[in-house]
DNA sequence: ACCAGACATTGACATCTGTCAATATAGATA
DNA sequence: TATCTATATTGACAGATGTCAATGTCTGGT
């Protein structure tokens, strides 16, 4: 059973939509849309983003991650989630370990929206 | 004379990075980026770049911009502003209209930012 | 069974943000 | 000058957001 609309992450969501240089936007799409984008638009979770792409296999630890910040652990944990819940982030949790994986067809939606070119794939 | 590092615009000092897909975003870098994502990040905002894009000329009259929406007439003001401020919208008053134009090249720097692929040029 | 470590959740708080009504400014026209 | 129209600014307010301390929930090891 397919999960319902209202269950998919913003990157999901957005990933059907024709570039915004195209056409007008309806609300809705321009509702969705900048859920993602507020998802990534904060300097704490675009340096996450970065760290996170910069592992191998676009991998890391939750361990890896909180120390690069003066952040508490669960500002660090709030802002995973955020972007988790965006569908920038995957989680898997492997023992004690929690590790999150950058979803680049994620940004590559953002990025195909935004520009005039269409998406690389 | 130039203007000074701190009257350039979000998108101005943002064109010159690395895309954050390939080394860990430094905390300056990430405000700067953010500012400029933050700006877009808005359902309205995202209505108002879509609007100005689908005009000829990528150009648009704010008599223009105020129909679609069941907002004030500052409200919509103050969108615009934001906009023009990030660098994501020239302005340009003729006359009692004032004309703003979006800029593809902002739009493309953040592309290029969070896409994997070399910008487009 | 107990403990210790990794990560998440809750609740509180200060700051930021989007919105509007009221007002201001500036250009065109009579 | 007076007035009308287009757009911007100001000030106020409610709701959203980022942060932390405290606490909870797993998991692995002793």
């Amino acid at each position: 059973m397919s999960k319902s609309f209202l269950e998919l992450t913003p990157s999901q969501t957005v990933a059907c939509c024709s570039p915004m240089t195209r056409e007008p936007l309806s609300a809705v799409q321009a509702e969705q849309i900048s859920t993602l984008l507020k998802a990534l638009a904060d300097p704490v979770r675009l340096r996450l983003m970065s760290l996170v792409l910069s592992h191998e296999g676009s991998e890391a630890c939750v361990c890896d991650l909180t120390g690069p910040f003066e952040l508490s652990q669960p500002t660090i944990s709030h802002h995973l989630k955020v972007l988790h819940e965006a569908g920038l982030l995957d989680r898997d949790k492997r023992g004690v370990w929690v590790y999150y994986k950058a979803r680049q067809d994620a940004l590559d939606s953002i990025a195909a929206l935004i520009s005039l070119e269409p998406a690389r794939r």
